[in-house]
This record gives C-alpha cells, sequence and structure tokens, in this order.
DNA sequence: TATGAATGAGGATTCATTCAT
DNA sequence: AATGAATGAATCCTCATTCAT
C-alpha cells in the first residue's frame, strides 16, 4: 500500500469515527483502532488531530466538486441535469455518508480560518450551478426574467432538505428515491 | 431578578460563547464571565454544561416555533403566509443570530438522543408547513397534484439557503432583504 | 495562606523534585503531592512547567544574591568578608541543598534564553565581588598587581569546590566546615 | 570503517546533539541524522539511549584523564606542571567543547548511580592532583604546611572558573588565554 | 548490517465540577 | 444564594525502541 493509499485509509477511518461522535470527542486512539494500526502511527501521516480533520473536509469537497464537474459538463437540457445534480448528491451521501454527516454537523469546530476556507468552497460550488442556469437562460430553456442566484440557492435547498429527510430520517437508500418529482415541482412552480 | 429570569441571562450568554467557539470549547467559565456572574452560580441554575446546552436549544426551537404559528395562524393566501414565514426567518436570526448559528452548525455534538430529539422538532415544523400547503390545495390557490411534502421540502430549503446566503455570506441586515422574488421563483417555477 | 506564601510553598516542593531526578524526569503530579495538593492547584499558580522551573530559579539566585550583598555591605577586611562569603556559600547550600543541587546540575535544561539569563545573573554576582578586590587593593589590603578578575575567578571557584567537596562528598554539615585555612592558603599563596 | 571507529563517530555525534539540547531534549533520531546513519543503526552500538549517553560521558573522562596523566608525568616544576594543567584544560575544552558542555551542565540526568560514578572518576582526578601536591612539598617547592586537599581544591575550583569565563562568556579561544598569569596568583597569594 | 515505519507507554495540560466560605 | 480555589479524570502527542525488509 503506497503512503497515499494509507492516508486515505486513514482518512476513511476518521470520517467514521468524527462522524458518530463529532470532533471533539473523537479520540486519535479510537480512529486509530478503526483504521487497524497503532495511535502514533496516525501522527506519521497527519501532524495533528485538527490536521487530520481540516484534510478529510478537503478530501470530501474535492470528491464532492470532481462528480459535480462532471455532471455539469455533460450533456442534456437543465432540467436532466438538475435530476443528475440530486441523483449525484444522493449517490455521494450514501458512499461517504460519514463525510457527509460532518459536513453537515460539524461545520464550526473551528472558530473561523476553516469556517472560511469550507464556506469559500461553498461558493465555488454555487457558482458552478449558477453558470448551468446561465446557460439555460441563454438556450431559451428558463423563463429569462430569472434571478439566477434565487434559481441556484432553492436548488441547492431543495436537494439538501430532500435528501437530509429521505436519507436520515426516513433511512431510505439512494436507489429508493426518486429526484424527478421534486425537480418538477422546482420547473413548473407551485400554481 | 426571579429565578427564571435569571436562568434567560444565563441561557442569552451562553448562545453568544457557544456560538462562538461551539460546545466544547466553550468554557463554563467564559459563559459566567459573558453572564458577569461566578462560575458556581451557574451550577444552582443549571445541573451540567450538557444541560445548558440542552435547554437552550430547546429555548430556541420554542422561540422559533411560537413565531411561526402566529404566522400560519394569521390571515391570508398561501403565498402571503410564505412571505411572512421567509420574514419570520429572517427576523428569528437576526434577533437570536447566536442560537441560529448553534443550530446551524452545532446539531451534532451529542451522539445520538440530542440530534433526534432535534430532529423530531424539525420535524413538527414541517408538519407544520404541510398543513399550510393541504389547506392551499383544499382552497384551489395551489395546483392539486402537487406532492406537499416535496413543496414542503423546497419551501425549508429555500428559506435555509437564502438566508444563510444573505445574512453569513453577504451580511446583510435582516430589514435589507426582500423574500418575495424568492417566494415569486418557487411559486412561478422556472419555465 | 496568602498567595504568595503558596507559591513558595509549592516552590519548595518543585525543589525537592526537580534536584531529586532533574527537570525532565520530575512530574508535576510528583510536585503536587510533594506540596500535598493536587496536580491542577500547581497550575493555577503557575503556567507551565517551565515557568515553575524558572521561577524557582529566579528566586534561587535572589535569594543568593541578597545574602552575599549582606555580607559585601558588612565591616570588615577583605579576607575576613572572603571568609564570610565561604561560610553564607555553606549556609545557603545546607539551607537552600535541593535548589543548589539544581544550579549545579541542571544549567542546560532550556536551550538558550534561559542558559542566558542565568550567565548573566552568576556575572552580576562576580561583579560584586570584584568591587570588594578593588576596594581592598585601594585600601592598601591586597598587593596593588593584582587582576582583579583573576583574582574573582579564583575565590569563585575555590568557594564552589571547596564547599561542593564538603558537603556533596564527604557529607559533613555546614557548621562542621572552616573555610578559614582554605582562605588563609588563597591569600598567602602556596610558596 | 572498524566498528570502534563507527561508535567513535556515533558518540562525537551524539555529543553535538546532546550538549545542545540536554540528555532528555536530544532525540535519537537527530543523533542518527547528525552521525548521517538510520535511526534503527544506532541501536547496533548501543543498547540505549542512556547507555549512549553514558559511554560518551565515560569517553570524555579516560580523554581527559589520559591527557591530565602525561602532563602530571611530565618533567618540570609544580609550578609550570599547574600551568601545563590549566593549557590541557583549555585545549581539551576547545576540542571537545560539546563533551565538555555535556560535563558543565548534564551531570544530573540520572537519579544517583551516575552521579555518584562521575563523582568518583572526579575524585580520581583530585588525587592525582594531590600527589602533585604533595611531590611538591616534599621537594620544597610548596609550603610545607600546605592541605594538600585543600590546594588541590583551589587549583581545580580556579581552573573551572577561569576557562568557563574565558571560553563560554567571554568567547575567547584556546590560544588566546594565558594561564600564566592566574597560575602565579594562586601561587604567591593576593597579600 | 542498515533502515525507517510502526508502536504504545507516559506525562503535561485542560476544564467541568465540587464545596468550604 | 454566590463565589472561585481546588481537584483529578481525560486525552493529545512525543519519542525510545522494535522488527520486517
Amino acid at each position: 500500500m503506497t503512503r497515499e493509499e494509507k492516508k486515505i485509509e486513514i482518512l476513511k477511518a476518521a470520517a467514521i469515527v468524527f462522524s458518530k461522535n463529532g470532533f471533539y470527542a473523537a479520540k486519535m486512539e479510537d480512529i486509530a483502532k478503526q483504521a487497524g494500526i497503532g495511535k502514533g502511527t496516525v501522527y506519521g501521516y497527519f501532524d495533528s488531530k485538527e490536521a487530520l480533520f481540516h484534510e478529510l473536509l478537503k478530501y470530501g469537497i474535492e470528491e464532492y466538486k470532481e462528480g459535480m464537474e462532471k455532471v455539469l459538463k455533460g450533456k442534456g437540457s437543465v432540467k436532466e441535469k438538475t435530476i443528475e445534480l440530486f441523483k449525484y448528491h444522493g449517490k455521494f451521501l450514501t458512499k461517504y455518508i460519514d463525510i457527509a454527516q460532518i459536513f453537515i454537523n460539524q461545520q464550526a469546530v473551528f472558530p473561523k480560518e476553516l469556517r472560511k476556507e469550507m464556506l469559500k468552497e461553498k461558493m465555488k460550488l454555487f457558482s458552478m450551478l449558477k453558470e448551468m442556469i446561465e446557460q439555460g437562460k441563454k438556450d431559451g430553456e428558463l423563463r429569462d426574467d430569472l434571478d439566477e442566484e434565487l434559481v441556484t440557492l432553492s436548488i441547492a435547498g431543495s436537494i439538501s432538505q430532500f435528501y437530509g429527510k429521505k436519507v436520515f430520517f426516513d433511512n431510505y437508500s439512494y436507489d429508493e428515491i426518486s429526484p424527478e418529482p421534486m425537480v418538477e415541482i422546482l420547473f413548473k412552480g407551485y400554481i
């Protein structure tokens, strides 16, 4: 196993332990045990508990962004892409459920710096979404009086609440969930 | 000052300190100082740090629920009420910004119990919203093929992302934000 | 007991423990036990183990300097004062045997800063001694071709070796040791 | 390179690192790096960190003793030999400055055993010096009412303080220092 | 023989909680 | 009721040592 692969192994173990109890209650020893290695070994790969957490977040964001980019660069109408984004979110949630939990629940463990860094990354994802909306207006697929930012926020919010409810509350698994009706409502409106 | 008023004072101090540093980094001593009292005194009002945090969350939810009920019991169309809900959310965010931050960022400090309790409370708020949607359909204000749950999730998600972006990222104050265009988009759809 | 008195109590306990095994082997828990208090209490008086050690050294130097000044300001010939200095050194060694051990053996626990600070303090003591020699030359008590610095160094070295041997190797107690013959040799020479 | 030569190489590296940081702050990894070898290799030559330190001290003492014996066995008057001893001390300090620093500063890293062993070795050096004084009395070079031990202690103390000041405080190099005036004062006395 | 990745014992430090005043 | 000095459980991290390669 290469050094990089071992780092990923440790990150996965850390995700499980951090997501269970949060950053502070997670013990380095537990993470090591979860990874099947000794306590000191973790420090051979990460400088500190904070550094480990930081890298875990970066890893999660990078993974998410890559998948999202793939969807947005693909072909299809805005509506089709939106559906794909919903599905991708669900898939990510399932695959990286521990990391996802951390993103949802642990954003504030570090006072300022990291929170700002995370916010900036989130805004990058927003920008990508916004570009899709702009293109949809140009192509005549969407009303041209739409405020792109508002549309972006409504989609992002709906994705988050939709899968949050289905996965964490109703305990559905990814492939039992059809986002099409939700996207339909967003595009058609309530009236 | 009555015992109950003093408890509220301590809760407000706790909200400030918890929101700044998160649950674990917040020290009981800091909370006491923020409240202008001695460390030991806090324990005359709350059994433990966890209990204090727990009561703070309950207090925040209760406040939110009361305001939301008032809006929903008021008169007006579903769209008008939705706009009022948006506005109420912004007002709450401004008044209880510290508690709100905690709800956004600190949901996972306790392993399971409290997280579930919070989720249950959140679902109660959802139910209230859902009833409004059902009534709107009965009254013919909304399309009658709408899935109430999906509408509820899209409204809740949009409220959350809309004010999150405006208040925490763009640093707008409550009265500078008009939710009407956002609600318009939700009701009319994107196409 | 005032705060200052309690600090002295802890310093005394620290001196005992530090002198036994050196800075690193000394455990804060042992120091606390020696002082008859809880581990955490030590931190109410000193910021860290290093700070505690630092203050202990400062305290020891201050005590030594005060006694030395008293001797040098007193009346009597240079020879009489030299004898008094020897005696004072022996008395200090007996009273503060633990701190003295630390000065002899632990000067290098901190890389640079503290070592320099200690060296500076030592040089201050040297200066005081040198002034005495200068006065002795002026008064015609000592040969006027003497290099004051060399005399100072020979006295300081002799004091240190003399009492080091008598107290730490031969295990004599302070009042069993007569420094007069040693001083006589220094003043008369070997030939 | 023979096994013995390699041991010396490691000892020299250890001397540099120990003298810089003290026994506890010195890391085996740093010593290995300084010697240009791998961490594990050190353990092929020394059983433990303590053993390495122990052997380093023994090595230093042995080197010192050999040089001192050479001086004492040579020809010349007691005064000339005393001057040679001073000079030898200065030369040793220059050549083995790192080991010398350890002797000055690190005598107490081990509780009792090693400290006693070192003290015993020091006393052996004292005995050699004392024999020289006794011979000087027999030969009529020194007053015959002199206490040999006191003379020994005053010479040893003066050597130590003299070079300590010149080398470590004034930063003189070995060949810039003339011990003759100091020896002159010791033999002639102050009056 | 040489290496350095892996290990885990050990200790400084923090801070929630207690309790004498 | 209010206080804050005292306590010690709990945990991050270091580094001497081992051992598979």
